[in-house]
DNA sequence: CGATTCCTTGAGGCATCTCAAGGCAAGTGG
DNA sequence: CCACTTGCCTTGAGATGCCTCAAGGAATCG
């Protein structure tokens, strides 16, 4: 069974912001300011102007390290703080009655995660960490009690926006691609985001396996193999294990979006 | 063409906030109390508390009326309004590269539409009249502006989590579900919000063809067509055009769930 | 070293798509 | 008032893309 991981008992995995409350110095290295940190631009301060930015450092995020394999937070969990990823990658995910799972995001540094929570006070989905990874608890209540002007409504409001937009185009992929449009915009997404935060667009490593891909994209861990091996043979990508080289971002530029450009012309 | 009610000009569809502010009476019968809705308890001020349903009622809501085909808004146009509807149907759908449309979603009384247009500033998705409806058009800047306390915060944010978890479920029924399963989650789903709304869970008209149904579920209006048949012959339904009488509900509700118990029990 | 996890590849089957034809109802024009 | 058009839906037949089942290899771990 491959469940153990996701069982790890809840008390275990929540127990460091109370390590966090225990660091006696005012300014613990725990606690950050967001206009210090290298994702600002990335993250909660992206676009941000001086007095909101100073007004979001008085926050004072608490930081916690979560290993890999380990949950952040679970579904149906009471929802308290919103995340943002400061190091490593995270993957959602929601179980379905029959007790598989469905993932329904992927989150990097300087991406937020938990917004799903607001709505019913608990956690919709489930967060995972893919690899060591390290993350800023924001406390959604404080969020929202600094809203005088209207602060906090915008930084709230944006993200959860930003995030249905990102809902509806992964609904789109799941709705009308097939299965090589699908992971070419996968991986075309995954070097965007990458290259953004200053890595390599061309070449990177795969935090997650072929099964969560699969449930990603809504295809079996089999085709994305396949689909995989395709890539690699139409010269568009080289492929060693969770080891990606893209040797041709416009070829697989145009395979995303060849359906819709033959159709257009139809 | 089946297009040229999609390209209605904007300008004669935008013209109806104009003729509001042209009623002198303070109480003008376009501007209505939420307090006094037939629809409060479903709507924007459901389980609100007196003092934050009185800031609601002080904003006093701009009605509009969309004719059957016509556009509310269109993808990519400046953002302003979020909207609750109040009567009819609307689909809000996104425009893909080659004129194809992805619908994303249904709406009926007491739902809102808009929220993916505050990342942006711009509306992310168009949303279309399938019958004859009226909104309320709802400054989100008016919104915003009023949070003190927290008020506004809490009004936007948790319908816009309520929308991420909308969402998620869709994906979910597009990345695991069959055509079978599609369906009936999809009748499942609109007869349970005709119920809520004091219709019949039972008997109902689909203001939506079969290609909208087909888009919004992932598959070809055919594939639609004829698992509307199929599930006749299993005595599910009664099918005649756009009006449905589902039979078997425990029925429809088996056959949606099925594959989960099956897996689930292996 | 054996057990386990993850990945790849093959073969066959099936669900859904594509293409095509026809029916029905409503609207339109002669 | 009838012929014609148009939009929407249904149904069939064939093609195909993806899934399922199965086997085996490679890397990791205790």
């Amino acid at each position: 069974m491959s469940t153990a991981i996701l069982e790890a008992p809840v008390s275990q995995i929540q127990n460091v912001p109370a390590r966090q409350t225990m660091n006696s110095a005012p300014e613990s290295p725990l606690k950050k300011l967001c206009s210090n940190c290298h994702l600002r631009d990335l993250c909660l301060p992206a676009g941000m102007t001086g007095s909101d930015m100073s007004r979001l450092d008085g926050l004072m995020f608490g930081r916690r390290k979560v290993k890999a394999g380990q949950a952040l937070y679970h579904e149906g969990e009471r929802f308290q703080f919103i995340y943002a990823v400061r190091s490593g990658t995270f993957k959602s995910s929601l179980t379905l009655v029959d007790g598989r799972e469905q993932v329904s995001g992927f989150h990097m540094a300087g991406e937020q995660m938990g917004l799903d929570g607001v709505a019913q006070g608990k956690h919709a989905s489930s967060a995972t960490a893919l690899e060591d990874t390290e993350v800023c608890a924001i406390p959604y209540a404080h969020l929202t009690d600094l809203a005088e002007g209207n602060f906090g409504t915008h930084v709230v409001s944006r993200l959860m926006s930003r995030e249905i937009v990102r809902e509806h185009s992964l609904m789109l992929l799941l709705g009308s691609m097939n299965a090589e449009e699908r992971l070419a915009a996968f991986l075309l997404n995954l070097s965007q985001r990458l290259k953004a935060r200053g890595y390599s667009a061309s070449e990177f490593h795969l935090r997650m396996s072929r099964a969560e891909i699969g449930s990603y994209l809504g295809m079996t861990l089999e085709t994305v193999s396949r689909t995989f091996s395709a890539f690699q043979q139409q010269h568009l990508l080289e492929v060693d294990k969770r080891h990606i080289r893209i040797i041709d971002l416009d070829g697989l530029t145009r395979l995303r979006d060849a359906r819709a450009l033959r159709d257009a012309s139809a």
